[in-house]
DNA sequence: ATATTTATTTAGACAATGTCAAGACTAAAT
DNA sequence: ATTTAGTCTTGACATTGTCTAAATAAATAT
């Protein structure tokens, strides 16, 4: 991951100690965190920050596209920082979402749809992960 | 929709009128309600229900394998009288929910994923619905 | 029928997620 | 120095969902 601040100014983000904190945290993490998990971690590196300011940075963050946001499991968003097309596993046992590259699916008959314009899709997997 | 009491019956659930006034609404909605939805149409047949109720109703229900549950939207868990395999189209404007058969769609290449195991899989699509 | 288990429901407490408003703080710009 | 705009924090609030203890209803046995 490059610079967070860099980042956040390429985006016209000014780069608060706040702000830099979430994003090194949620921007570099491969385990779809929830919005708690990065407030917990960005309180390592900040550790004054509120959760409102968590919250507002992660909308933020997803507004302009840095972010991907899914309802996946229950209780609670997470936040993917993997903001290309792909699709998602979930571990039934461990509740641990795994990204699927785009191109490993193919999803046919979209276009049979008529009543629907679809804009985006995914396909959304459940079951257990292989140990090594 | 079969008769209410029946139902409960035939998957071993004492029929209560709580129960049957969850189970003739939940059963018979097309729309994806979520457990608030259930909880104050259930009131109308019987105003007593507390929401308790309705969720360990709920619950039960799934469990027994009468009536599917999604995390599809953010906020609430939905519930799905749906119970054959199919896909959902979410509406991004009112956030409907729409079932999808099954067979509208092909999902190939999940025969290549060597590390998971899936036990289910369905295709998620948002976008506009067509106005008829 | 009556007493005694057993199952079910209720009300309220509780924790977690997420939003919001008011005031405090910071950094520029004038 | 003072205003101004942007940001942050605190705490309140609504909602979702679970849990427990007490009340109620139903089923069984006597």
């Amino acid at each position: 991951m490059k610079n967070a601040i860099s980042i956040l100014r390429r985006y016209d983000i000014q780069p608060t100690p706040q702000r830099i904190a979430v994003v090194e945290y949620v921007l570099k993490s491969k385990t779809h965190p929830s919005a708690d998990d990065v407030l917990s971690h960005a309180r390592k590196k900040c550790p004054t920050v509120s959760r409102a300011t968590v919250y507002n940075t992660l909308n933020l963050l997803v507004e302009k596209g840095l972010l991907g946001m899914q309802t996946i499991k229950e209780g609670a968003v997470i936040f993917d920082s993997n903001i290309k097309k792909h699709h998602h596993f979930v571990d039934s046992d461990t509740g641990d979402i795994y990204d699927i590259p785009w191109d490993q699916l193919e999803v046919k008959g979209r276009e049979k749809l008529k009543d629907f314009e679809v804009f985006e899709f995914q396909v959304i997997m459940r079951g257990r992960r292989k140990k090594k």
